[in-house]
DNA sequence: GCGAGGTTAG
DNA sequence: CTAACCTCGC
């Protein structure tokens, strides 16, 4: 079984590479995050043409989530319990196989002084309570998008640069290791505890070509899939491509 | 002798066009309007590579003139002397082998009852003032460009539907006709008295594929000039290709 | 930088 | 419809 995340920043650009990605990686499932479209502009067709199973949650300009299966998707949830007229499109869950899989795009936050900032705390412990509920309901649960989040200094091509900002203050890590202690384990930290393994690289700097990114792109387990986990790997080669999206899949492999 | 003009609607866009049309057509004069590129930003060095010499007068985002030319151009003239203070970018004039090449971009004027008519008014009467000095200069002239006036009803697509409108009011054609009082020709219609030879179809509408268009881009000439005129043609397969600008070349070729 | 949206201009 | 600006978000 093979479950990836991949961040595109606008599904109506990213549609020829999402296809392409589909065809050559032959994923059991690609979850979607940054849609960028309303609910009735999703490409439905392109994605049943190919054989794919798809549900999303659509919004204009911003967010937007989306989960493409080989096979059907059984009990689709959208949004977070605690936080039910947020207008945001940010969680899609639903069961595939018996899995249960969480798609989010965390909120970014922009700075620690912004009130989107208190936004993201309202919105994690938010998520955290609906994981926790997941957890109690599905064993094989996973946990995978866009967090946000660098969890640790070696995520993070300039920790010093970047100690204190959005996606690495101490607070944003506690969240992310609030997270952890409901029993998930972090996939790509789990196959290599160890170097630099980032998702995104800002467009601005030519920072990809110099290697300088983040790890803020996550796979989380529970501890039935934990047990199952072979090997995640970052896609870097989609993100070198032409009109590349900011984020690089990421893709984790099971028994 | 082949000279030839072209609006090409923004020439960051449509350079590479204009490079495979100059290495394809190989006329001596190309001259270009609506650049739609700042001073500095002209492409200079593409056709300086090319082995092409070039004149302009550039703007930011709007208008923008320029001279291509096999050979080195002489007294370059900008703007319209009884509009000296005029920021519109919209004429350039250059000797090339002899003959005075005038480059023009004339407003476009919207509607008759816009402020912008008025404009159109003063610069049109500015125009006639300053080619009628220069036909007393240079015996061979070529005055060309985007008129933004379809001269006669056989120059619109529907007639009816265009008349006393803007590019087709009595008014514009009357200055039209001025222009020819001066002792110039236009030269498409001396070699093709009849027929429907549009020079610009709009966007909207599919207009091109349509077959719905206007005659508002000429070459006029002076005596000298039209007793060597051989051919007058539109280069509609431009207007065909991928990406286009919304006006086709148009080329004159002389003994 | 690269998306999105909107406005102005043709 | 196309292309130029601007603002916004990340």
């Amino acid at each position: 079984m093979k479950i990836a995340t991949w961040n595109v920043n606008s599904l109506n650009v990213r549609l020829p590479q999402v296809s392409a990605w589909l065809a050559q990686h032959q994923p059991d499932v690609l979850v979607l995050q940054e849609l960028k479209l309303e609910q009735d502009k999703f490409p439905a067709a392109a994605f049943r043409l190919s054989g794919w199973h798809a549900e999303w949650s659509g919004q204009k300009t911003y967010n937007g989530v989306a989960i493409i299966s080989r096979a059907p998707l059984q009990d689709v949830h959208l949004g977070l319990p605690a936080l039910p007229d947020d207008p945001q499109r940010r969680v899609i869950a639903a069961t595939i196989n018996g899995v249960r899989v969480i798609n989010v795009y965390c909120v970014n936050g922009e700075a620690l002084d912004s009130p989107k900032f208190d936004y993201k705390r309202q919105w994690f412990a938010a998520l955290t309570e609906f994981v926790q509920a997941q957890m109690a309901q599905y064993p094989q649960l996973v946990l995978l998008g866009d967090f946000n989040i660098a969890p640790a200094d070696a995520d993070v091509y300039d920790a010093e640069k970047w100690r204190g900002k959005i996606h690495c203050s101490d607070e944003e890590r506690q969240w992310f290791t609030a997270l952890l202690d409901l029993g998930l384990t972090d996939a790509l930290r789990h196959i290599h505890p160890q170097g630099a393994h980032y998702t995104w690289w800002d467009y601005r700097g030519a920072m990809f070509q110099k290697g300088l990114g983040l790890r803020i792109d996550h796979i989380l387990l529970s501890a039935a899939m934990t047990e199952k986990l072979q090997d995640v790997q970052v896609d870097t080669d989609t993100r070198a491509q032409e009109r590349p999206s900011d984020h690089a899949p990421v893709c984790a492999v099971f028994q």
